[in-house]
DNA sequence: GTCTATATCTGGATAGAC
DNA sequence: GTCTATCCAGATATAGAC
């Protein structure tokens, strides 16, 4: 697996300090998590961590990379199912989602590092989710209606806001919300004949 | 308008001190704005702002609850389109959904101060607009079946979610999509006879 | 009540030895 | 590639005069 050559050594070390900083943040949450933490987590020190990552942001956004790649390895066969159950799963490592809402919240500075994460994080997304239910319209389990993007991105902006909420007030039920949405979202709109919406 | 006796001065500075801040914020934006920025821009000093609100956080989070205030009163009588209509203006002070962005994430810090407004805020804004589905229902423009908190929360939610998102890509038509979300959410879920949903 | 001046502190970044 | 040591910036908070 580890490449050959004069950088195999350092990716293959890069890649288990992101994994070790990803178990951390998700331990121990986001806050209070300096370079110098991260770095003790890790065996090794500060500038240990700089000379991989550069600067604190940029270790953040590879961290974040690095859980989308195992979100979406992790999720296998994209279906609804699949998807409500990653969200139930981020429910045991609430420090990658405090992460990602600080990110998120940063991003909003065009030119902060995680600008331009959260935007190609949010094309994918959105993309790979418009994908699945294109998919399901063709084999009939999705009404043909509606429009895959703009349910894609209304849906991810409902998970997003209720993480966001979630870590505030853990007692919220996220995924018995999203289901409620889900099969709000899917529902035939067909009305029965002479009653009208208002 | 002014309150007698010792603290009326107080008060009020105070209040044109937190209008002040409000309108820095929303103009220029949250990232960049460090007590001194905001103190230059009311004519105070540094000093003179921690003397009415004693730090940094204290002030985000007045500044907040005076929006909220705000925002409150120039909804003006509750509706769906009055809501909406909100969005849609606050469109125009990025920086202070900016500035609710990041409270949100440091919120879920419980010690953090806005921790509790946060709480609040959510509390507050959940049950005034369950308030107003149940009016609906009472008067039969809304179906029945819909839980009023369940759905006042989902609204929320993708409202949070739909600002943090377009923050950091101004393109997105947020009240678009709630407009759509709205619409899936208040259909009548009948379906025809004889038609599986799946 | 408001200012000036300053203390303090945190934490990210850098230089250079090994 | 990794560490130690140091630096430095930025920002908050405080003390005390006016």
């Amino acid at each position: 697996m580890a490449k050959r050559g004069p950088y195999g050594k350092g990716i293959e070390r890069r890649q288990q300090i992101l994994d070790g900083a990803l178990r951390t943040i998700a331990e121990r949450g986001f806050h209070a998590t300096s370079l110098a933490e991260l770095a003790d987590a890790v065996g090794l020190s500060q500038s240990g961590l700089l000379h991989y990552f550069g600067s604190k942001e940029q270790l953040f956004i590879a961290v974040l990379r690095r859980r989308d790649e195992l979100d979406l390895a992790a999720m296998g066969e994209p279906s609804p199912e699949s998807l409500i159950a990653l969200i139930r799963r981020n429910t045991e490592v609430p420090g990658l989602i405090e992460l990602f809402t600080h990110m998120q919240a940063a991003a909003a500075d065009p030119r902060h590092p995680a600008h331009e994460y959260m935007r190609e994080h949010y094309e994918r997304g959105t993309e790979g989710f418009a994908r699945l239910l294109r998919g399901m319209q063709e084999n009939g389990s999705l009404p043909a209606h509606v429009d895959p993007v703009a349910m894609a991105t209304a849906f991810i902006a409902l998970t997003d806001g209720l993480q966001s909420r979630w870590l505030i007030d853990p007692a919220l039920d996220m995924t018995a919300h999203l289901e409620l949405c889900w099969e709000r979202f899917t529902a035939r709109p067909w009305m029965r004949p002479g009653h009208e919406t208002r």
